[in-house]
RNA sequence: GGGCGCGUAGCUCAAUUGGCAGAGCAAGUGACUCUUAAUCACUAGGUUGUAGGUUCGAUUCCUACCGCGCUCACCA
């Protein structure tokens, strides 16, 4: 028999064991007093003295390390990413207690009552006057000093991930306190949060390839959203002057350690702003949002510093010049030169091949925070135009640590204005790009009763999380990222097996 | 999709030019009533990702496939 089996059935058989000692192998709700975290911060720093063995606690956890001894062993509970001591004495509990503990697996969840006390190593423990089964593990895990290290795995079960790996519950706990300030600060604002539809009937508000699914009864196709902004902005015509939307994106291209299919965005709008009040309320934000996730402004990221108290600042052709790797540093007349663009780049008009340029030489570099603004009209049809530069528009991006993390932009809101947009990118569609803008006449329409003029932005919550919890993949800040799927298992055959 | 790399026990890793597949943890049995990588003794555990090929002999070399990672392209 396979060692894995022959483990599978110890513990198995350890489920009869425990049922013909009085306890449920799968049990019931424990009222605890503490969680281990709680009992950490209350406890930790009491003398043995001042404990007393008076101090009477009840817990539970996941029994992480043992250690027996004869009569007497030490185990380690997890909870919550903590862990606690707990010694379990002959002496001291029940001989129907005893035996129980005598059954316990690493892995097993337990409950237990008892008092505080210090070991002779000064350890802050749990004297144990009774124990109770929660929870009975089949499967073993993984090593207690290693961890779990292979990637895969660590992906596809992240429970296990959780478990034997405590630094990757801080990661989840940090993204969870960039959106809760995200929102508070919205909220603060008087941004009103809202959910708009993920299946969409036309996939509009960014260039990407879609997902598409069906629906029975109506009978059409639908597509996974790419992005909340053209629902966001009806409401704007609506009304509803501040809003935002914190939700998941889909796109049907490549993975990578910076693009995951589903990600998270966050956009909002603000009526009677444009992309100037965007960057100052961007600038709040992330820097807000860094001290409240991480306690600083500033941050690591692999072996370098980015302070999100300092934003650098360039237009998209300021941005070529600055960072132009080679000797041959171009100009701003230079870059301002169709005939230069040509030549250093293979895009078809002058703004496609700044934007090439751009993402070639310069965005890689752009490891400080630092606002990209200023670009070509052809690669953003839902801009507003700036006003003496019809070519370009009113946007801007924000980079930090090498990647785009906010996209932002004076909406357009002329309907005939947008009217022509739509038209340009069908023209590129018919010339073969797949991700070019389609059509949205009813959006057009919504265009049509008039939007007050608004600033709108995109932060990558993905990405900012990777930034501030020093996560060189995407896959880090995603519980469960996308993978091929595994195949068969196994498991369900080796418990049928099992089943009595 | 292209390129490079990885896949050995439940977990973490070894295995010399191609020559008997090994260790630690986890597991079982025994000893041990303050250990913390507990300790000590013994035991068990493998279709080396899959399928082929070369060879007297393949974890090792070759081919294809599967999965993962990095990277390029695409993209945010």
């Amino acid at each position: 028999m396979a060692l894995e089996d022959e483990l599978l059935r110890q513990r198995h058989d350890r489920i009869a064991q425990i049922e013909q000692l009085g306890f449920q192998p799968y049990g019931h709700p424990f009222e605890y007093t503490h969680t281990i975290p709680q009992l950490i911060d209350e406890y930790g720093q009491r003398t043995a003295e001042e404990l007393g063995n008076a101090v009477h606690v009840r817990i539970a956890g996941r029994i992480q390390r043992v250690r027996r001894m004869g009569k007497a062993g030490f185990l380690h509970l997890l909870q919550n990413g903590k862990s606690l001591q707990i010694y379990v004495k002959k002496d001291a509990v029940s001989e129907t207690a005893y035996k129980l503990y005598e059954l316990l697996d690493i892995g097993d969840i337990i409950g237990v009552t008892g008092y505080l006390f210090r070991t002779r190593t000064g350890e802050l423990s749990v004297h144990v006057e009774d124990l109770f089964f929660l929870s009975k593990i089949l499967l073993s895990l993984p090593e207690k000093w290693h961890g779990l290290e292979d990637v895969e795995t660590r992906y596809r079960q992240r429970y296990l991930d959780l478990i034997a790996n405590p630094d990757v519950r801080d990661v989840f706990v940090t993204r969870s306190k960039i959106i809760r300030s995200l929102r508070r600060q919205l909220d603060a604002h008087g941004f009103l949060e809202v959910e708009t539809p993920m299946m969409q009937p036309l996939h509009g508000g960014a260039v990407a390839r879609p997902f598409v699914t069906h629906h029975n009864t109506l009978d059409i196709d639908l597509y996974l959203r790419i992005a909340p902004e053209l629902y966001l902005k009806r409401l704007v015509v609506g009304g509803i002057e501040r809003v935002y939307e914190i939700n998941r994106n889909f796109r049907n291209e490549g993975i990578s350690t910076r693009h995951n299919p589903e990600f998270t965005m966050l956009e909002f709008y603000q009526a009677y702003a444009d992309y100037k009040s965007m960057i100052a309320l961007s600038k709040e934000l992330l820097h807000q949002t860094a001290v409240d996730a991480t306690g600083s402004s500033e941050v690591t990221f692999g072996e370098r510093q980015l302070d999100f108290a300092q934003f650098r600042q360039f237009s998209m052709q300021e941005a070529v010049v600055e960072f132009w790797p080679g000797n041959d540093q171009p100009t701003l007349d230079n870059v301002r030169d169709p005939e230069w663009l040509g030549k250093h780049s293979r895009e078809r008009s002058p703004g496609l091949a700044l934007v090439d340029i751009f993402e070639r030489h310069a965005e890689g570099q752009l490891f400080e925070p630092t606002i990209i603004y200023d670009f070509p009209v052809e690669v953003s049809p839902l801009s507003k135009n700036k006003p003496d530069q019809p070519d370009f528009v009113e946007r801007f991006e924000i980079y930090a640590a090498g990647m785009e993390i906010a996209n932002a932009f004076t909406e357009l809101n002329d309907p005939q204005e947008q009217r022509r947009r739509f038209e340009m990118q069908l023209s590129r569609k018919a010339g073969g790009d797949e991700e070019a803008h389609v059509m949205d006449e009813d959006y057009i329409r919504a265009l049509s009763y008039g939007m007050p003029p608004a600033g709108g932005e995109g932060i990558g919550i993905d990405r900012l999380t990777m930034i501030l919890t020093n996560s060189p993949s995407i896959r880090d800040v995603i519980l469960f990222p996308l993978l091929r799927p595994e195949g068969d298992i196994g498991l369900v055959q080796r418990l049928q097996d099992l089943a009595p």
